[in-house]
DNA sequence: TAACCTATCTTTAGACC
DNA sequence: GGGTCTAAAGATAGGTT
């Protein structure tokens, strides 16, 4: 007779679910909903989409229109492609991978901006800053063609906003050139 | 003022949207949702996604966990790797049942081979163009130590527009990225 | 073009089988 | 592992700017 009233979908927060069981369920939930979305991607929109999804448990899974190998051999990185990459691989608990270093270099940089915060000196921190960015960017964009195709997993938090403050520059430079082309026509 | 109450989210029917305009939009909407879908599914249950989509366009959109390449090459082994157990075939089977549930319509499929050669000229035009911009700014960063130091004005009117867009996609990729990084700290 | 808005539709967390 | 139910969270169609 009466259930108990459902309390509904709670929120959750987007992070590793550590109950192991929880984590099952939700991925198997999740993984339908994906599923389901991708090809109703491709009827909508004549898209070719490949979905492959290995579970925690090593289990793989694959979807694809028109063919799973269809799409995986058409797809071969162009200038303009949008590579989200690995987001996973950088949000490590024990990250003793290449960002470790870089990390330490940020503490170090700002443990010498707090300590000097109200002198002088913070500019020159903040160029070193930016010297630090500039390397990391430059190895996330080594060997590839154009600099936007740059592998932005591979910076660390560190990086990412100051990555983020130069590209608004940037853009809002590009944004008043092309305001002044177009007053000048 | 008063702006006309929006009817919300309308229901419509899972087929080919025949209205060019509505699908390319529908089609970046869903193609936001599902890459945000899969981010969230990497990161609550640690699953290695891969997703691969090319445009009604021809343009190509790719994101994986811990990198696409990681997760095709394991789909895939490349020629000379031993699979050593039935997982290309469980792979394969999973696939051929996906296809046939999308494959149901047969008018949409035919569609989408007749766009096929378009799609390629296509992809082939975009490539050109992005190389021609590819050159134009790599004259334009030639020298300096950033590229964020871009000497914008040296950029003609043409290639501008291409230059901001790209700007604002690895804007949008730092973006997601800063996010999942927030998410699990 | 793409970003924003909002009402509505769709997905899904949690609990139970 | 799969399926059910509920109600709240989240995605998004259509429209505007």
């Amino acid at each position: 007779m009466g259930r108990p009233p459902s309390k509904g979908r709670q929120r959750i927060e987007i992070r590793f679910i550590e109950d192991s069981n929880k984590r099952e369920v939700t991925f198997s939930k999740r993984k339908s909903g994906l599923q389901k979305k991708v090809s109703e991607l491709s009827l909508l929109s004549g898209a070719h989409v490949a979905l492959v999804v290995f579970s925690p448990g090593g289990r793989a899974f694959a979807l694809g229109t028109p063919s799973v190998d269809h799409v995986l051999r058409r797809y071969s990185p162009l200038p303009g492609d949008d590579d989200g990459g690995g987001l996973l691989a950088v949000l490590r608990r024990d990250d003793s991978d290449a960002v470790n270093g870089v990390v330490a270099d940020r503490a170090e940089v700002e443990g010498i901006a707090r300590r000097t915060e109200e002198t002088k000196a913070r500019l020159a921190v903040e160029k070193a800053r930016m010297d630090a960015v500039a390397e990391k960017v430059r190895l996330a964009t080594a060997g590839r063609r154009c600099w936007w195709e740059a592998d932005v997993d591979a910076l660390g938090e560190a990086e990412l906003p100051e990555f983020a403050r130069a590209l608004r520059r940037l853009r809002d430079n590009v944004q008043r050139h092309l305001d002044s082309i177009l007053a000048s026509a």
